[in-house]
DNA sequence: CCTCGATCAACTGACCCTTGTTCATCAGGC
DNA sequence: GCCTGATGAACAAGGGTCAGTTGATCGAGG
């Protein structure tokens, strides 16, 4: 599913128009960006929790030459689903007779 | 930040009440909930890739005894930042000058 | 249009993940 | 607005797994 398919589901949902959806989809997605960049965290309960992680530098291997170089400290985004979702997904998973 | 928080930040930048605000953070979880769990992944291009993902069965140490138990594989979600995202991050994290 | 994204290769070590309790907070309803 | 049910975070320890690196290309999406 790309973000397209996203909004025409949001749209759906919501029962608006696709602009709008758009819209919609790309406020939330741009309040958890700033919600994770600012406040280190978001949770929302019932889905997951996007954390601001550090990640610690460390020695990697460039695959084409094999030489390893240095990597240093960076950040990145941790999602961490909640029981619900992964519930959620186990629903289709183990998804025997529909 | 949490989902109040994260709808009134959406409520703010749709110009919504906060009642719209969470039906379209609802709707827009919703719909990558139902992304992930149908499609096996949502891309959103400049924010990152949810993807479900099978957790291959291990050994793992109950950490208040110390006996080891086996792990049945099981689903779970991933989230793979966009470089976008971690270069927004970035702006806060490396702050140097403003 | 044209950029973003996924792919693939070998390798390394950082990080996730488990249990279980408990408190605090959050979300919801009237 | 307040009460209540429920969800989530922290901690401790160890091991297995997965993420992450370069770089060019193809494909699709915005």
């Amino acid at each position: 599913m790309n973000k397209g398919q996203l909004i025409e589901a949001v749209a759906s949902e919501l029962g608006t128009s696709r602009t709008q959806a758009a819209k919609a989809v790309d406020a939330v997605l741009r309040c958890i960006q700033r919600g994770v960049r600012d406040s280190d965290g978001v949770t929302i309960t019932g889905f997951g929790t996007f954390q601001k992680k550090s990640r610690a530098g460390r020695t990697v291997r460039n695959p084409a030459t094999g030489s390893p170089m240095v990597l240093e400290p960076s950040m990145t985004v941790g999602f961490r689903p909640s029981q619900a979702l992964k519930d959620a997904l186990a629903e289709t998973a183990a998804l025997p007779r529909g």
